[in-house]
DNA sequence: GTAAAATTGTGCAAATAGTCACAAGCAAAG
DNA sequence: CTTTGCTTGTGACTATTTGCACAATTTTAC
């Protein structure tokens, strides 16, 4: 419990409350480890392992009370709260991100778009006017925003990353095809597609 | 050699395809693993060990030849071919995508765009006509395509994905919020946004 | 009230992944 | 040709992650 624990379990909560979400919608009330694991390929002893760094969240012979576990997962998370999220980049991405209503209820709210492009800067998408780059301070201060993603061009990523981390950035969603330079305490997470599919593409043999 | 890849180390495959192609578009010709590994906060041990599955690869002494690398890595993730790309759900993530200029000479084409509303079939998006969802399989076959993006609504996503590999699709790239049933011998990738920054949050305390 | 069935939490074992450190090979300098 | 410096490839070691199996606990059935 007083441990650290390992990135990868972290990685693996959203998932299982991503599930735990599906069968509250469909009216369940507990779910045993073995019927999450069937619905993400993962086993039911890794689940349980999982979750017991965090206490005794289950009852033998029940199972897990989605409602009470959803909570719970939402707490380590730390997204029983709202975080406010900047988009940098509003080309089809940036565009996408903004109008994403996957975020809705799941701890997150886009609140600040910014881009390079004077013809942009004052247009609007989804209710929100686009800012000029050049007034990020400004917006992520006033915003109180901790969490930004990165939809800008390769050539502009990494000056975009580095003065998001001088306003006091602590996270970043990364867009851009690139490796970005950041402090050691600074959090980046990367999604590229073609990464992705290259991945695949291995095994296709 | 003969033995099977972790699937970890496929996974880093393409990163460090993408920092050699930068480093050979700023006119580098060798790279030792350290130097690619302070680009890519990896040890430079784990990046001989893991080239080291796969022959010889370097030179002692000097490093690895860059545009030798490339291709070898090429060879390996099978993307010194062009993968023909089927987009299903034109919303904005589709939209995205079909137009994303990043997979140009990474080895993959958006060649077929489907949607189920019949007020977008029949228009274009980057000069591809958008397809009725239920020419489907004539377009696949057509196409050749064997890789496929699903963009559509978590509500349809497990239908399509059903649609998708009943049609000889192998691989799949998943930006819907659920995850997808699919057989043993279809491989999926997921790209969520939201699980993505959830994952962050975790340590912004 | 007892037995049978279900399911967790967890110690231990197995498998997987990553690091270290160094012999071996190559290049450059003198 | 020899020495010096650099860098790979890799065996041995360490750390991390996963799987197994079962005691402990709860529920259900009779």
């Amino acid at each position: 419990m007083g441990e650290e624990i390992p990135k990868i379990i972290i990685g693996r909560l959203p998932l299982y409350l991503r599930v735990l979400r599906r069968l509250k919608n469909e009216g369940e009330v507990y779910a045993s480890s073995q019927e999450l694991g069937e619905m993400l390929d993962i086993s039911g002893a890794q689940i349980r392992k999982d979750l017991s760094h965090f206490g005794e969240l289950g009852k033998r012979g029940t199972g897990y009370e989605i409602e009470f576990l959803i909570e719970k997962i939402r707490q380590i998370l730390n997204i029983n709260q709202v975080w406010n999220i900047a988009v940098v980049g509003i080309g089809d991405v940036g565009h996408a991100l903004a109008r994403y209503n996957g975020f809705v209820n799941r701890g997150f709210k886009v609140t600040a778009i910014f881009d390079s492009n004077e013809k942009k800067v004052g247009t609007e998408v989804q209710g929100l006017v686009i800012r000029d780059i050049k007034d990020l301070k400004e917006v992520i201060h006033k915003e109180d925003i901790k969490i930004a993603a990165v939809a800008t061009p390769a050539s502009a990523a990494q000056s975009v990353t580095d003065s998001l981390v001088e306003n006091g950035i602590k996270a970043i969603l990364n867009y851009a095809p690139i490796y970005l330079k950041v402090p050691d305490d600074v959090l980046v997470e990367y999604i590229d597609p073609a990464i992705h599919l290259q991945k695949l593409s291995y095994y296709l043999g």
